[in-house]
DNA sequence: TAGGACCTTGGAGTGCACTCCAAGCAAGCG
DNA sequence: CGCTTGCTTGGAGTGCACTCCAAGGTCCTA
């Protein structure tokens, strides 16, 4: 149902960083909240919050209801993750996890949004690189008018 | 006191989108609060917000007290509008904009603070290049499924 | 000189993405 | 058993960056 996040690029040793290894074997992958929270860098509460609206497949409980994330949880909170660095609004995650669960015939609708998202990140690099442009122009003017300061204007 | 920003880069027809002209010369660059609106996409709402926080320097008032915006001020906006891009919180760039007006001898900290931005952006831009791996190799799953159907697990 | 569009202000409201709280149940240790 | 630490819930609170409002003054064209 939902398919599995690449575990290495091609080149070896690539600048992108390595997706991150599992704690623990699947079989013995029973994590806590905190766990979790540890692992992942959010909280337990927004962990909690992301549930509440939809944002994770339904999680696991032990029998007395506390919560038991698997590796296909850690997973798919790295994919989020990601998700969130492109600036996606977490509605839009909340609808792509929405066609995550009702199954594979919302294959196609997911591959349209995550090209739209596609889009909007080439965009988006484009503009930072843009916005690089401009920062180096003005960090060569601070650095050449330290070093003549007589003739500033 | 505020520097310029680059008119051109180096390459004729460069990818990174060009410098917006000014609508009007200098001289007769009297823009009111809607027409700066319009030329920024900033509501007249955000540039008087801008103005109170500090993020803009004093800007002209007309005899009867209405704004008038330079080009220099159209200049300064587009610039905060990189900074914007690049997820800077607004009280940073109110920071900046403190140095701005406190005259030449915080050209070192300008500098620092936007190196700093600088670390920030390339940071973002590998971020958002390891998203886009990873959203090339969905897109290339959910396709493969889509022309596969009979084998996707 | 009348009308409508535009401008002014301080302060209050909005939407997003968390972030925290209180009260209570659960788990592990000496 | 008692203690500490951790987990549960619904709902309320926070911080950021706007966004809007009400009441009134200004500008321009007919």
């Amino acid at each position: 149902m939902i398919e599995s996040t690449p575990v290495r690029t091609g080149r070896p040793d690539a600048c992108a960083s390595a997706p991150p290894p599992h704690p623990r074997p699947d079989g013995q992958d029973r994590y806590t909240i905190s766990e979790v929270s540890a692992w992942t860098g959010l909280t337990a509460h927004t962990l909690r919050w992301y549930e509440r609206i939809g944002l994770m497949p339904h999680v696991d409980r032990s029998h007395t209801g506390q919560r038991r994330f698997t590796n296909r949880d850690l997973d798919w909170l790295t994919f989020v993750g990601k998700l969130r660095l492109t600036g996606m609004p977490v509605a839009d995650m909340v609808r792509y996890a929405e066609l995550v669960r009702e199954g594979e015939h919302t294959f196609e609708e997911r591959q349209e949004l995550l090209e739209s998202t596609r889009r909007d990140v080439r965009a988006r690099i484009a503009e930072l690189q843009d916005t690089l442009a401009v920062l180096d122009y003005k960090i060569d003017f601070y650095a050449g008018a330290r070093r003549a300061p007589e003739r500033t204007t």
